[in-house]
DNA sequence: TAGTGGTCTAGACCACAAA
DNA sequence: TTGTGGTCTAGACCACTAT
């Protein structure tokens, strides 16, 4: 865990604006002769956080620090869920549905299972800064998850998954897009019906690459930005 | 680049279905082996194709070919552009206009420069299958991109920056989000007044960091729709 | 020309999955 | 227990930048 640790090192000098002066790292021979690393360490740490927008190395020159344009944007890649963008002092969650349904057709083949298949059906409603932010329909695998209820669905579910049922997530495909709200997700998100929402569906895998959990978030389109780097190789 | 080489090779092996009846590629000591290059490399490969989606490896199972949701979708990582999504056959563009202005107040900002820099400004319509698909506001740092026209901004812009200026883009910030349109946009593209349109605003940089190109992008809500694959460490 | 990041080698050993 | 991917070492040499 050497890179991680030292990645996290980084990150967090480079938070404290300990590098600000000249505006980069030390030279990757600095950084192994002071941290007693390797290369490979300094290069995968490196490749981290330059993939998270917070470096950029040019060749023969230096490591810079970047200032990027993240703040008040959720991150598409790293870690999901809003508590991981906004903590949980401004998140409140609502759970106005928790059901154990059969799955069926477009959502049994959606979360590749069988038909009948049972399936945590769930509709939460997420409120920043106690006003509503998020409207989300998600589907757990029963197989996977074991268990839900209210407490656990108005608390991170991730967190839950992973604490405390030993899950973690390992990567997720997201499908970006835009609808007009219907009468019914516009009530609860208290915009006009029509409006436009900002639709992020999610299928997330376990490490061994089982999907467990697909989800389908209508964004309030006035607050919701998302932020992501694209790096071309 | 024995690297990107070997990624290619096994992208299109991928591509040809070479791995179809298992599911999964050879182990890395057989690639290692068969075509004679190190650990390093195939691991520099596969790591390629993970972030692409098109793999995932389980540690001590295997590399798994992925089948995923991309089709129909613009890529939010990986080479930008409508060309790499669409190719040249389904795509066409139209230079609405083409002017060398001097940056200011907020533009200047944004492109980081003095107030007053050359920049070139476009607007252009981006039509797939022959229907409106994305209407982009785009400014280019005239210092870096030296020349511009109507041939050239109807053609493949980063291709001729390439090509025959030189440049390559390195990695580029995104914001994406919704809007409602206005009058003058919807009727470019074709759509009602007031209807959702997909932003996602863009800053380019090249490989020594500089900011050469930002841009705003307003796409047809209901063609557009972006994939993107998160993983988690 | 010196400094710096990028690529690569040839291994060793660890952690996890499947049998 | 064996096979597999993951991490790591300790270097060598290359490509690009800055002077």
């Amino acid at each position: 865990m050497k890179t991680q640790e030292f990645a996290k090192l980084l990150h967090q000098s480079i938070e404290r604006g300990e590098y600000r002066e000249t505006g980069k790292l030390p030279t990757e021979d600095e950084l192994i002769a002071t941290y007693g690393v390797t290369r490979y360490c300094v290069r995968g740490a490196v490749s981290q956080l330059v993939s998270l927008g917070e470096l950029y190395p040019v060749q023969g020159s230096g490591m810079y620090v970047r200032e990027s344009k993240r703040e008040g944007c959720l991150s598409v890649n790293g870690v999901p869920g809003l508590t991981a963008d906004f903590g949980e002092g401004r998140l409140r969650t609502e759970a106005k549905s928790i059901e154990l349904i059969g799955a069926t057709g477009d959502l049994a083949k959606r979360m590749k299972c069988a038909e009948g298949t049972e399936v945590y059906q769930l509709l939460r409603l997420r409120y920043v800064d106690e006003k509503p932010f998020d409207l989300e329909y998600s589907w757990y695998l029963k197989s996977i998850v074991r268990y839900m209820n209210r407490e656990i669905a108005e608390g991170s579910i991730y967190r839950y998954l992973r604490e405390d049922v030993g899950i973690t997530i390992a990567f997720s495909d997201k499908i970006m897009r835009t609808e007009k709200l219907g009468a019914f997700d516009a009530e609860l998100l208290g915009l006009p019906e029509g409006d436009p929402a900002l639709i992020v569906e999610d299928d997330a895998y376990t490490s061994n690459c089982q999907l467990f959990n697909a989800s389908k978030n209508l964004y309030d389109w006035t607050r919701a930005k998302f932020f992501t780097l694209s790096q071309i190789k």
